[in-house]
RNA sequence: GGAGGGGUUCCCGAGUGGUCAAAGGGAACAGACUGUAAAUCUGUCGGCGACGCCUUCGGAGGUUCAAAUCCUCCCCCCUCCA
C-alpha cells in the first residue's frame, strides 16, 4: 500500500494502450491518497461468454494491479444487453439468455475471475439493476446526448456503414447503454480492450454530462490467439482457457510460435520489461534455446492457476511425453469385454474416442498414424485379439489404454 | 409498399441437368523436417467392415432415365427506392 503516486502509474500504464487522461490519472490518485477513498475501477463483461481465456486475463491482470494498490474492483455483468439478446450484425442471431443463464453464467465467472482477484476486494455488479429501471423518456433523453455524426467517428461504425453494411439502431444504444453504465456506478476508471475505446470514452461524455468527474479510461491490447493471428476467442478455437488442466495450459502455451511468445510475455508475464529484453537478447545471441524462454512462459503461467508444484509436474509430464516420447499420466482407458472376442481396429479407434468415424480411423490408419503398443498399423483391416491390453496411440497426441476383462 | 441480389460440405467460395461427395482457398488432421515452434513439402479432409453402397448443396413438393443445377410453394438474409 506504501507506493508513490510513480510507482502506482508506472504500474498502471504498463502494457496498456490507452491512457485517458494520464493527467486526471494521477490527479484521482492524489485524491484517493490524501482522502483514503479508494478509486473505482470498473469494466464490463459480456454475460454470454463465461469460460474466460488468457486473452480475458490481460485485462484481468491489469484489475488485480489497482486492486493491489488498494483500489475498489467493480466486476461488471452486462447482462441487460446480454438479456436484449444479439448487439451486433453478426451471423447468427443469439438467443436472449433468461435469467436462470446470467446467474449461472454469473457463477462460473465468479469462479474464474477469484484465480486472479481478490474476492473480498471485488464487487459484482448487474448493470439490468440500473438499466432495468430506466423509462423510454430515460432512453431517449440518454440517446439525445450524441449525434449520429458522432457515433460514426466509431471505427467498425464507420467501416460498415461505407461499405453498406447494416448498423441496427440498437446498435447505437450499446455504447450509451455502457457509458451510463459509468454515471450509475460513479466510476473513477474504467478498463477495456483496445476494441473498447469508443465505448469507454463514451463514458466520459456522459458523465460529464451528469456533472460527474470524467472516468479515467485505460485500454490493454487485444492478446492474439494460439494461431497467432486472430484475437484470442472461443469461437475461432484458439485459445487457452484459465480452467483448463495445467498439462493444457503448459502444452497449449509451448506449442505457441516464437514470435508470439514475446507477445504472450509482453502481456501475460509479470516480468519487467526489462527482464524480457534481457530474455530476448540472449535468445538472438544464442546465450538460451528459444524453447528454454518458452518454457519459463508455459511455467509462469501454469502456476499462475495451478501454482509452482503442480506447474513443474506439468513441465515434466510434457517433457516425458514430447521430448522422450514417452506417455502422459492420465491415459484414458477402455475398457472391453474379452468375450466380446477380436475388434476392428477401426471400430475400436470410435469407441476409444480416438477418432469421429470408422471412414476417419480407416484414413488415419493409411496415414501411419496409428500405433498400437508402439507398432505402426499399415492395414486397416486389423483387429485386435483380446488377449492382452493394448496401448493404442493416434497421432502424436491421442492416446488410449484398452483393457480387455 | 416497389425493384434487385443471395442461401452450397467446419468457414469463405466455384458450380446452372449427367463426367458432382461437389473446383479453389482457409481452418483442421496426418506424415516428413523440428524445439509437439514457425516456415516448408506431401497427403487427407460426409458416412458405411467399403474399389461398391448410403446421406448431403435453406425447407417441402414436382418434372426427368438422371437435379446443387429446371418448375411450384414456403422460410431466411442482404441492398437500393419509398
Amino acid at each position: 500500500m506504501n507506493y508513490t503516486i510513480d510507482e502506482q502509474i508506472s504500474l498502471i500504464e504498463r502494457g496498456a494502450v490507452d491512457v485517458v487522461s494520464r493527467d486526471d490519472m494521477v490527479r484521482k490518485l492524489k485524491k484517493s491518497a490524501e482522502s483514503g477513498v479508494p478509486l473505482k475501477i470498473k469494466a464490463g463483461f459480456d454475460p454470454t461468454a463465461p469460460d474466460l481465456h488468457l486473452g480475458h486475463t490481460v485485462l484481468i491482470q491489469k484489475m488485480k494491479h489497482f486492486q493491489d494498490l488498494g483500489h475498489d474492483i467493480y466486476f461488471l455483468i452486462g447482462d441487460f444487453t446480454g438479456m436484449i439478446g444479439d448487439p451486433t450484425g453478426k451471423s447468427e442471431t443469439r438467443k436472449p439468455l433468461t435469467l436462470d443463464d446470467v446467474a449461472r453464467n454469473a457463477e462460473t465467472y465468479k469462479e474464474q475471475i477469484f484465480k486472479i482477484l481478490d474476492p473480498e476486494k471485488t464487487t459484482v455488479v448487474f448493470n439490468s439493476t440500473w438499466l432495468g429501471k430506466l423509462t423510454s423518456y430515460d432512453m431517449i433523453k440518454l440517446a439525445s446526448q450524441l449525434t449520429v455524426a458522432r457515433m460514426l467517428e466509431r471505427e467498425d461504425f464507420k467501416v460498415r456503414f461505407e461499405n453498406e453494411k447494416p448498423i441496427g439502431i440498437h446498435e447505437f444504444m450499446y455504447p450509451l447503454i455502457q457509458g451510463y453504465d459509468s454515471v450509475a456506478l460513479e466510476a473513477d476508471v474504467e478498463l477495456g480492450g483496445t476494441d473498447q475505446l469508443f465505448n469507454l470514452l463514451m463514458g466520459r461524455d456522459l458523465q460529464r454530462s451528469w456533472n460527474q468527474e470524467p472516468q479515467v479510461v485505460i485500454t490493454m491490447p487485444l492478446l492474439e490467439g494460439l494461431d497467432g493471428v486472430n484475437k484470442m476467442s472461443k469461437s475461432l478455437g484458439n485459445y487457452i482457457g484459465i480452467t483448463e488442466s495445467a498439462d493444457d495450459i503448459y502444452g497449449k502455451v509451448l506449442s505457441i510460435s516464437d514470435t508470439l511468445m514475446f507477445r504472450y510475455y509482453e502481456l501475460l508475464s509479470d516480468l519487467s520489461a526489462a527482464e524480457i529484453e534481457i530474455l530476448s537478447q540472449d535468445m538472438q545471441e544464442g546465450r538460451i534455446h528459444p524453447k528454454e524462454v518458452k518454457k519459463k512462459l508455459a511455467r509462469e503461467l501454469t502456476s499462475r492457476f495451478y501454482g509452482e508444484e503442480e506447474s513443474a509436474r506439468a513441465e515434466e509430464s510434457f517433457e516425458q511425453v514430447f521430448k522422450h516420447h514417452g506417455l502422459p499420466e492420465n491415459i484414458p482407458e477402455l475398457i472391453l469385454q474379452k468375450a466380446d472376442g477380436e475388434i476392428w481396429l477401426p471400430k475400436l479407434l470410435v469407441e476409444a474416442g480416438l477418432t469421429k468415424s470408422t471412414s476417419e480411423a480407416r484414413r488415419l490408419i493409411k496415414q501411419q498414424a496409428v500405433t498400437l503398443d508402439g507398432e505402426k498399423v499399415l492395414d486397416s483391416g486389423f483387429s485386435v485379439q483380446p488377449d492382452q491390453d493394448v496401448l493404442v496411440k493416434v497421432g502424436k497426441r491421442r492416446f488410449a489404454k484398452i483393457r480387455f476383462q
